[in-house]
RNA sequence: GGUUCCAUGUCCGAGUGGUUAGGUACCGGUCUGCAAAACCGUUUACACCAGUUCGAAUCUGGUUGGAACCU
């Protein structure tokens, strides 16, 4: 998919430390706005490569649900931070700012400037002005903290945080138990709360940093969305949802487009119906990312 | 032409005289780690006209539209 005349490119410069010491330009937008048809003309025409920002294009075995740059493509642009990860593996927004972040440096010494294209807006986040340094919980905590859950319920949880970290508990949504159960296992990792860990601090980077977004008037975009999921359907879809429906149980799984599918293949959906939910939730998607942009703007901005 | 039944928000659907059911869609929002995740919120009605009543989605009459059956 290509780039528009209808499609709208903002710009806005994150100033680095020092000036003069190179540049990252960020290219984002919602699902299907085009990004990927931008990054690789400007990676073409400027030699330059490109760090993928999107947390499933990060994982091999899935490339036409996460509408992964063709073979072609990636043999035409070097890009990095993708396909690279079997679906087991745990990735996170974390690792995406140490990874990301090395091979910027590594880019911009050799060449001034490096892309980053994706639409995974925390990782993106991540990149522009990195996350808190927390520990990697241990496989064996994060299971047994999910057991304790599974076993003993909401309110233990609740409680169990309001006992060991009460200021986290005073402001976590209670209503998102993935957020609670999170903060456990970082307590239970690091021994110290985790508000004590989360300090919000945003780093500056030392090179600018060009945060380039597609804007599009939502009925084009939800336009190229039905489209984009009929492409991928007719692409072979349903065969990579097939290859991969034995381990559909993994995070890396659970996206937009595998789970509809996989829910077809229970037969608790019919396949129209499926692809009419892969469509829906891939607006939703959509407009979650248009959504995490405002607020960006306005904490950027005002 | 006749008889009967039906008419609720984007859609589904409850509600037979007096606190805006519920779901879904749309829209909006939260956000420091599996984020294509997880979670939250708001809005949109009672086909139309007249009547009864303190009060009508709810009762009565008519109009319009639809369905089934009969001739």
């Amino acid at each position: 998919m290509s780039v528009t005349s209808q499609a709208e490119i903002q710009r806005l410069l994150l100033p680095g430390a020092r000036p003069g010491s190179g540049k990252a330009t960020v290219i984002t937008g919602p699902t299907a706005s085009g990004k990927s048809a931008l990054a690789i003309d400007m990676a073409m025409r400027r030699g330059l490569h490109i760090i993928n920002a999107d947390s499933r294009q990060v994982y091999h075995g899935i490339p036409i649900v996460t509408a992964m740059p063709t073979v072609g493509e990636l043999a035409a642009v070097p890009h990095h931070i993708i396909d690279m990860l079997p679906l087991e593996a745990y990735y996170s927004a974390a690792r995406f700012e140490a990874d990301a972040l090395q091979v910027a440096r590594s880019e911009i010494d050799r060449c001034g400037e490096v892309l980053v294209c994706g639409g995974s807006m925390m990782y993106v986040d991540a990149f522009c002005h990195g996350i808190d340094d927390l520990p990697e919980v241990p496989d064996a905590i994060r299971e047994a903290t999910y057991a304790d859950w599974q076993l003993h319920g909401d309110a233990w949880a609740l409680d169990e945080l309001g006992r060991l970290d009460p200021e986290y508990r005073a402001v976590v949504d209670p209503a998102n138990m993935k957020r609670v159960v999170h903060a456990l296992e970082i307590i239970r990792t690091s021994g110290a709360t985790f508000t004590s860990l989360r300090t919000g601090r945003k780093r500056r980077r030392d090179f600018d940093i060009e945060l380039i977004w597609i804007e599009m008037p939502r009925e084009r975009l939800f336009g190229r969305i039905g489209a984009r999921v009929d492409a991928m359907l007719a692409a072979g879809l349903e065969e990579e949802a097939r290859s991969v429906y034995a381990r559909r149980g993994l995070n890396s799984l659970n996206t937009v487009g595998l789970k509809e599918m996989f829910a077809w293949f229970d037969g608790s959906m019919d396949r129209a119906t499926a692809i009419e939910r892969i469509k829906k939730n891939t607006r939703v998607y959509a407009k979650k990312q248009i959504t995490w942009h405002r607020r960006r703007l306005e904490s950027l901005t005002g």
